[in-house]
DNA sequence: CCGCGATAGGTAGGATTCCGACATATAAGA
DNA sequence: TCTTATATGTCGGAATCCTACCTATCGCGG
């Protein structure tokens, strides 16, 4: 995939990996390479500057793990995040009609008579 | 639709609108707003700049109109154009299928044993 | 025990891309 | 004549993603 394909849509692919319950950013890295089958495979560079994003927008909570090891920051849907989510793949639906249907061959005259 | 949603998707549109036939810039613009039903409105600082990038890639060509009048630059689009239209159709039928399934509600335990 | 790879998080700078504001000019119509 | 639509363009800003780099812990093979 085109690397900046993705540009306006990751928050989104962020939020959907973590619908199903808290995981911290590492795992949600693993995760998202796991649903795409290795297409999204996301640097840290752009991981963690995207999971700030959410989190200073609401969308999710980060928090550290205590305790001592390998130090994690899990993240967690908000209500607002799943609100975001939810209207996300609204958007994502429309964007796809929408693009999908522009980029198809145009119909020819022949084809709007029939 | 967001702003930034076309981001690396537009140079594939403007291809797949000079299909057809040569048409200007100008005229790109409002075949793109009919096709998508006004949802994708180009500004002209976005669509000529776009322009410029595809004649630089040898995707299309642009001859000015002689004769007096309005100037007008006319983009036709070349072999190489061709071909990367219909590369970039395939690019948007995966990149839909991947980021589509990813984004979906994650299939639960229950629905994998079904 | 020591190095190394995997795990885990992060920053800084650069590149790309789209938008908004502005500039220029011609043609058509009120 | 004034306004609107047509037609093209530049410039700076904003957002986003990537590359490269950095720090640190943990487990395992040698």
């Amino acid at each position: 995939m085109r690397a900046e394909a993705l540009k306006g849509h990751l928050d989104a692919l962020l939020l959907a990996v973590l619908e199903p319950g808290p995981a911290h950013g590492f795992a949600v890295m693993g995760e998202l390479r796991r649903r795409t089958g290795g297409t999204v495979d996301l640097e840290s560079g752009t991981l963690y500057p995207a999971l700030r994003r959410l989190e200073e927008a609401g969308l999710i909570t980060g928090t550290w793990t205590t305790g001592p090891g390998r130090r994690r920051r899990e993240y967690q849907l908000t209500e607002r995040g799943r609100r975001a989510l939810s209207d996300e793949r609204g958007v994502w639906q429309d964007f796809v009609a929408t693009i999908g249907a522009a980029l198809a061959p145009a119909a020819t005259v022949r084809d709007a008579e029939a």
